[in-house]
DNA sequence: GCCTTGTTTTGGTCTGACCAAATTGGAAGG
DNA sequence: CCTTCCAATTTGGTCAGACCAAAACAAGGC
């Protein structure tokens, strides 16, 4: 049962054909609507063969980043593309853009407040009790990130079960997907203090035994503000 | 300038595998784990070449749907995929489940709220203004779905441009992909009363003018769950 | 039963070829 | 000179057959 599941690890031929294709795309190497390189040429510049460069179009066409036809596959506005682009968004430069960093904590957070209030909404008690036991087992953690952390996820796995939104649920999937991995790799691995962790985890427990959507709402909303202010630090300083 | 991005058509071979597969995945044909069956045997059932069965499950390993290496292609668990199963899996019945549907509408309910509180909150007031401008040539138009509708996509076009949020905006990109198009199949179109339309259109219209996000935030709510009643009862005639 | 092997299977890639549709370029006509 | 129209070329889509390395499997030895 090991939900850590590692990355495709890029080692095919394919895959590192598309990873250099897209990020040029992302980088704007190609306008809009431009047409990309013929097969055969993209397979004799990467020395493969058209297969295996056929293979990585097919993929970045899934992200919606160009629209192959016959006749040639065409160049598509970022903004046109699906999420599967932000992960490489966010690898560019060499720190990631702070704005968008912004972007997708902002985001997380609209969407962890959805859940958790409506996860509340829909508990029955004896759940609504086991989540206000699984927040009174981490007290002992606040000071230790490595220990919390682990408490925590659990907790919001559980929320996300009993909220039962399966749209929500692979949104956040293909959110951590690109962004949680890169953020880990931050050097000063930005950590709370602990008194806004004692806050945070008695603002969720407050809202969840009171099943009040608001109080629950409001510490969500000021612990993702907490981690932005944390992160945007970081980016500087790193 | 057509903003209406026709469907891939999906008339390739390639595609046209994954599909075939990608619905047995989502079916449940195969247990989480499972290995599929190899290259070679698809190939075989499919009466194609290894390459076309090859770029099919290149895509579905895009989605997140299998996992191939080496030695196998295994299955994961729906619940791991990126959104862009959503689509096929709305699709999986002759009509799409009536509980996904309200996941997507909840869904986009909480984001279009999102962008649209974030949006007054950084509009300048001329921007405000030309936005109360947008919803007051609506006003002629609120008997007329067909002529509203168009209007009122502008409308968020301009809010989505001004919250300047790339997150929610491809995350919305991927909902309409894989949502819009199956739900404009239903037979009876619904479609909603003038007078909800008129205080939406209302409460909109004083919520950007007073820089109100609750009450804004109110009248999209309302909005969307008059839509979600709508959908669900043209699902159930239909 | 456990570990070590050899064999088989499986994915990853390559080459070279053919088809149909799209693009392109130039010739014919206005 | 511009437009129209048709052929030659390019391009994507597919197929077939082949090779390699790594994983899975099966059989034997401990």
């Amino acid at each position: 049962m090991n939900s850590m599941t590692p990355a495709p690890a890029s080692l095919t031929r394919s895959h590192e054909i598309a990873a250099v294709l897209q990020e040029e795309i992302l980088r704007g190497q190609f306008r809009a609507g431009e047409r990309l390189p013929s097969e055969r040429d993209l397979a004799a510049r990467f020395e493969a063969s058209r297969g295996a460069v056929r293979e990585a179009l097919s993929q970045i066409e899934q992200v919606r980043l160009i629209d192959i036809q016959p006749g040639g596959a065409r160049i598509k506005e970022v903004k046109e593309a699906s999420i599967s682009v932000l992960g490489p968004l966010l690898s560019l430069g060499e720190k990631p853009d702070a704005h968008l960093v912004d972007q997708f904590i902002d985001t997380f957070s609209v969407l962890t407040r959805f859940t958790a209030t409506r996860a509340i909404e829909l508990a029955s008690d004896e759940q609504r009790a086991g989540l206000v036991e699984q927040l009174d087992e981490m007290k002992p953690f606040i000071g230790s990130v490595e220990e919390l952390q682990p408490r925590m996820h659990e907790l919001f796995v559980q929320l996300d079960r009993i909220a039962d939104n399966l749209v929500v649920r692979l949104i956040s999937n293909d959110l951590q997907a690109q962004f949680v991995e890169r953020m880990l790799a931050l050097q000063p691995r930005p950590s709370l203090g602990a008194e806004k962790l004692e806050a945070f985890v008695a603002g969720m427990r407050e809202g969840i035994e009171k099943r009040d959507g608001e109080i629950l709402s409001a510490a969500l909303r000021s612990h993702f503000l907490a981690m932005r202010s944390l992160v945007a630090q970081a980016l500087v300083e790193g």
